[in-house]
DNA sequence: CCACAAAATGTTATCGTTAACGATGATGGG
DNA sequence: CCCATCATCGTTAACGATAACATTTTGTGG
């Protein structure tokens, strides 16, 4: 009781003054305060002059709180990451400059999961207390663990719009924004091929995440595309070979150790994540063969590190700040009633080659 | 105005019930379930049960914004960083994790200078857009660049608790959330002479940075008693030469291969941030020294990459989710009422040292 | 100078919740 | 059996801003 006689805010003083001080101050009503200061044009521009003055001298703030209470809109939009994707920090830049742009603001919830008991629950609770707060969207960053779609059935019943982002929801009308990732596995062939690469392989990573399928498909298609085009021009036994590991990562060391262990090893490898091709690094230097000269390895992602590996890591770059900006774009078509199709909407941004020294013609031997 | 019709929400359906619903289905009063839900001892275990039960089938979710509107409590805490700062992203997880814990909250708010013209009028735009929101409180990480503390005079001013992270505000009555630095100078430097160097180098970063200068003075601290210490037991020329040199990120690399190129060059080099330890590397790599073997390279803060460096990089870690726990609590204790203190509080925590390749004890050449 | 539209301002009710206080019924001791 | 006491619940008003509607003022043409 008394801690929280203590803990209690003094809303009134505050430095600040609320809309019936400014009023009082300028003998008009309220109403014409609020008008004045949202610039309505229903207000004389020599009482505008006077109110905004007035607020200026009284260090007047708008209070978002009842202002949310009365119009609905609160100006948050809530952002749910599994920490584990935390490092990837633009896409929520992007997220956020967007939204400021429009006068919102990112409302971060990192969803661990509830113990092994309750692998979901955690998730639930985010929702609600995102939902508790009144945001005006959610963005939501899924994440491997499959996610049970019903708890985002109760963020649609309440009418709050929700965008996932890198990877899509299916079964869900959520809009999407993210990757195409099947034209980003295709770069990366075109980019081992054009080097004259013959011998692929790639680093398919775990089968079920839709992205890493989605990479290998792209560069499979374009290998076999590569194919059919180079057996009608040159007629022959040129065809590019391309072997398929399906491994996860702590796998990956053991299994492209394997892989470049062989005589008829590939001169390229296509990790499908940066993570993935780091660890083919470490097999190559467990072989004593130089990335970039016996072997290539291209990444994908362009996660920081990667340009400071040694040699720094060529790789398919993801612009997760512009992803993140058409996450905010996503969801404030919704928000705003710009669009209010029941289809979800879905945006796709290609992503592009950096070519760095992990990838070179191949050194025949 | 038709546009925001549209865009105006129905807040009355959104498929979750309000406190009325609840009572009318129950034929209590509003305020029996408002008792009801918050727990309070004033209702009876029968009726708390019946308005639980009538929450969770009516699938009533407290609307905070009113309750904020009432309370003063929104249960919101504005983080406010520069985006240049964002790598550190377990920062922001420590405070989130706190936070929630507690029942709030963050507002991410990423502060960009506001172009040459107003280098800190985007700051106070933060503020000012965290302060509308009616945040509880705010967690600011200042920047390299000085920030004008009169903008924070109205955080203060209006009643806002707010709590400085990784570096202090100086001239602020603002709690404090960061790293002791001259512990982690010292660290450093016992660490380098218990391998045995006796030659040292520090690259002290920008002057002006307080967190450098401690860890500078921290390490040249530890070097000078080392060196009282020493006199005393071998009379002698054994003393410890320490060499300091002030440098700015981008001419860290010419200053160190500078540095590795005397003849009597320095057998460790302590870097006061892992980014300029990177730099190191280069330079060192260009004079074909081999780090960790030639010369020992000891970085500060142990940023993700550091492990990923080639050889791997030894280094002062520091624990800033810890870091970012701490700040919450220190916030959470002002909004709470449990600290009233007019005085500053600060808390910081001592480094840990992390040993990996590119320390060893000195190769005499 | 008046009628009448248009511009400018004022009034009222309200959003969902809660603090403060008031009311009711039950319990129990004298 | 009555009144004090307590547990439980209800009523009222308010938080700050705003939509909707009502009202006053200003301007304009006849």
């Amino acid at each position: 009781m008394k801690l929280n006689t203590l803990a209690k805010r003094d809303r009134s003083g505050r430095g600040g003054a609320n809309l019936r001080q400014i009023a009082t101050e300028l003998g008009v009503s309220m109403m014409t305060v609020s008008r004045g200061l949202r610039g309505s044009p229903e207000v004389s521009a020599v009482t505008r002059e006077r109110i905004l003055a007035a607020a200026e001298r009284l260090k007047y703030r708008p209070n978002r709180v009842v202002s949310a209470f009365k119009t609905g809109r609160t100006g948050l939009v809530g952002v749910m990451v599994r920490p584990s994707k935390l490092y990837r920090c633009d896409l929520i830049e992007g997220i956020h400059d967007t939204l400021v742009a429009a006068g919102s603001l990112p409302v971060m919830h990192f969803s661990r999961t509830g113990g092994e008991a309750a692998p979901d629950a955690a998730e639930l609770g985010c929702l609600h207390r995102l939902l508790d707060q009144r945001v005006d969207g959610i963005v939501f960053w899924p994440s491997d663990e499959t996610v049970p779609n019903h708890y985002l059935e109760e963020v649609w019943k309440r009418g709050v719009p929700l965008v996932a982002v890198d990877r899509p929801l299916p079964h869900t009308r959520a809009d999407f924004s993210g990757t195409d990732d099947v034209a980003g596995g295709r770069i990366a062939a075109e980019h081992l091929l054009s080097l004259g690469h013959r011998r692929l392989a790639i680093l398919c990573g775990e089968p079920w995440v839709s992205t890493y399928a989605d990479r290998r498909q792209g560069f499979v298609e374009a290998v076999t595309a590569h194919n059919a085009t180079a057996a009608c021009e040159k007629a022959g036994d040129d065809a590019v070979v391309c072997e398929q590991i399906e491994c996860r990562n702590e796998a990956a060391i053991d299994e492209s150790r394997e892989l470049l262990s062989g005589r008829e090893r590939p001169t390229a490898v296509f990790a499908v994540s940066d993570v993935l091709a780091a660890h083919v690094y470490e097999a190559a230097a467990a072989l004593t063969l130089s990335v970039g000269v016996d072997v290539s390895v291209l990444g994908y992602a362009d996660i920081p590190e990667a340009g400071l590996l040694r040699p720094s890591l060529s790789t398919v770059r993801q612009d997760f700040q512009e992803i993140g900006r058409n996450a905010a774009r996503l969801l404030l078509d919704r928000i705003e009633g710009r669009n209010t199709a029941d289809r979800a909407r879905s945006i796709r941004i290609t992503p592009t080659l950096v070519a760095r020294q992990s990838t070179s013609a191949p050194n025949h031997h």
